[in-house]
DNA sequence: ACTCAATATCTGCCAGAGCAATGAAAGCCC
DNA sequence: GGGCTTTCATTGCTCTGGCAGATATTGAGT
């Protein structure tokens, strides 16, 4: 059974349409209130680069940036620069993993650390915000349509 | 009440990640459609590029590049550069209104029309092979929290 | 007519992402 | 050890998107 068919189907009221808004949405959002932040505002993080420090903060072990890149499929030419920014801005370090010369592991600065609470705090409360009036049913339902969605994905 | 708290929130399984992921997937899944699609190939469409396309194809009415801005709450120099890419191609049209010599119409060509209901179809039943598995009624509970978070931004 | 504000487009700059090609390193098989 | 494949990271190219600044045009007020 088809959720879209030729008859009813516009683009610009799809769920795909839809997801793509409330993504850029998100994003703005959070980019606002990064510049805003003035604690914050002189290192300078996107939302793009709190997505990944966010996964190394979170991680139990070492992780290399090929793991993340697996883990987010995310591209690994990306990565690279993404780490190139991290790492200029003192966030985040490069180790080369002696054992396999080939990895870089990733490890977080202090600078990193000590700003990380922070940001983390501050995606919540946007969170938040974008799920006024949801109850919690309605939170966890949105959260396992998208899942299945995904799982569709693979 | 809030649906996350600084215990339990862990950006990685956030809805704004997942609304993330689902994003980039349906985009990825786009692309390698139009890509692997022969007769659109030669084109060379992206996921991007359609989403103004269908915009222009279902429109009532002549709209201007600003109109489209308004509309997708998209930036204005991006979208001199789409125009620019899709001119390129032959599938859009500028027309400067004679009256307001600010604006600029946009027109679709034979070759924009010609292309587009495969486009539309191509996304259509890529968002029904995301959406396996959902009744309508998940469909549309999908679109309405997702409706409400994007009222939530505003 | 003149000034001023608002609107529309365009341009430059930067961050971001995917893809393809390259090079370095490791693992494997003989 | 010598090839062969695989895995990682990097770089170049392109498209994408936000922001700020520049320019052109319009309209409103005086």
């Amino acid at each position: 059974m088809s959720i879209y068919d030729s008859d009813n189907y516009e683009p610009s009221r799809s769920v795909a349409y839809l997801v793509g808004q409330v993504r850029t949405e998100l994003l703005a959002a959070l980019d606002r209130e990064l510049t805003a932040c003035k604690h914050v505002v002189d290192i300078g993080v996107t939302a793009a680069q709190f997505v990944v420090i966010s996964r190394l903060a979170s991680a139990e072990r070492k992780k290399s940036a090929s793991d993340l890149c697996r883990e987010m499929s995310y591209d690994a030419g990306a990565m690279t620069r993404m780490i190139d920014r991290l790492e200029s801005k003192g966030l985040v370090r490069r180790a080369r993993c002696p054992q396999d010369r080939r990895l870089v592991y990733l490890e977080m600065t202090e600078q990193g650390r000590a700003v990380y609470p922070r940001l983390r705090e501050l995606s919540m409360s946007i969170q938040n915000r974008f799920l006024r009036g949801f109850s919690r049913a309605d939170a966890r339902q949105l959260e396992s349509l998208l899942g299945r969605m995904l799982e569709n994905a693979a």
